[in-house]
DNA sequence: TGTTGTTATTTGTTATAACAAACAACATAC
DNA sequence: GTATGTTGTTTGTTATAACAAATAACAACA
């Protein structure tokens, strides 16, 4: 077998716990699970057409990465994230999402500034343009973008998982949020401070981000802590 | 079924996969896989005397949380943790750990305090009666014991899963390098430091720790980076 | 000698069935 | 009426077999 039927065969046949987990995982994200809800093993399996085999092993790894929370009888339950985690998350976000800007600025690259610049553009075309759906996804690409120029893989895989464990929450700042911000541009900043080489303002303007978000979606949190979308 | 029982068969009916995933872990920071080697299921599955089933849930589990490696064909490797890697965990374990430390500080109470001089009591004895093989365990309550001091169970659980990726290496820092510390003993100046409430001292203090002990590991390392037992 | 094709073995993946604990609904006894 | 026991259902766990891809060993051929 030559490398292109190699890396055909690789394309095309994706284990299927692996489908099951990233399809968990998005679902998970766009907030299409009730939070607190549990996952049922046949159930999964039918709506994936597989046999409860891969299911099983998608939510055990999920479970694994604190995305899912391990219930009663070592069932899986959709985390229901409520106004103290995400105060907790928001501080290890902090820390490591600071971390990551700071190191960025001591190692950006022409190339790297120039598509950073690139997706800043285009966060405000979306803005300007109201859509908001998209919004998100450049977003994330513009934040992670930042992070991977630090170079230091581990850091961006954990700031990914936590992330995820955030969950649908996250989608929550869009679109009240997002276009109520008039002069603060902590993006912009930051991109700025990158390229000036000044990896403490570059911390300051993520943490600054990253509070500001956590704020507003503490606002939102009802006396049981619990977070609605404003929308 | 009254409550007794309950518990009873709670306890005695740990499941299988569970046990596998604790022995693997232990195992792995024993060091008792070599680095860069995989694991096979049903090799494991005949050493624990259970189907494959179990074990392949153990290590789905181990990979999702990074503590293995993915290899080729979806297999398990054990992780051969070299200079680079090491470096890079460090960092994000400064960060963390720093943080944590930050903040019990700020939330220190007498009871925890108590607790902590103890266990660095014990260290104290055990260094000074050469028990060096029990030394690391009693330093690792103290350290979890200061992280736990923080009240933020997300951090405690990211910086539990970093020590659990240094793997072995980190049981390379006994028997030749505690002996050798003379002066700096980070631990009673972190203690210290958290009793008087004094956050930045404190994360001074488990950041000088924590880089020390990098130090000496990443001078032990060959030319290639990979890290070798002092004894 | 070096390359190629075939076969056997290894090894992860998946479906399935048997199983056991937990849960819910219902009936029975006091 | 409340408590208790029974039964059926749900649901995660485990063993097993069939499967497919990769690898290794080896034979055949140029």
């Amino acid at each position: 077998m030559n490398v292109v039927d190699q890396n055909l065969s690789r394309i095309e046949r994706e284990p299927l716990w692996d489908r099951a987990h990233t399809q968990l995982r998005e679902a998970l994200l766009a907030g299409r699970f009730e939070p607190g809800s549990a996952l049922v093993l046949r159930q999964l399996a039918d709506t994936f057409g597989t046999s409860i085999t891969p299911v099983r092993d998608a939510l055990s790894r999920l479970v694994a990465q604190r995305v899912l929370e391990q219930g009663p009888r070592n069932s899986a339950l959709v985390p229901d994230v409520r106004a103290n985690a995400l105060k907790d998350l928001m501080v290890v976000r902090c820390e490591l999402e600071g971390r990551a800007a700071r190191e960025a600025a001591l190692k950006a690259d022409a190339a790297g500034l120039e598509a950073l610049e690139a997706l800043l553009a285009e966060m405000r075309g979306m803005i300007a343009k109201r859509r908001l759906d998209t919004y998100l996804d450049v977003h994330r690409r513009f934040h992670f973008g930042v992070y991977a120029m630090s170079g230091i893989a581990i850091l961006v895989e954990m700031i990914e998982n936590l992330w995820l464990r955030c969950g649908p929450v996250l989608s929550f700042v869009v679109p009240e949020y997002v276009l109520s911000l008039k002069g603060t541009d902590h993006h912009a900043a930051l991109l700025a401070a990158i390229r000036a080489g000044d990896g403490a303002r570059a911390e300051a303007e993520i943490i600054a981000d990253i509070e500001e978000a956590g704020r507003y979606l503490l606002g939102l949190a009802d006396t049981d802590g619990r977070i609605r979308r404003a929308g």
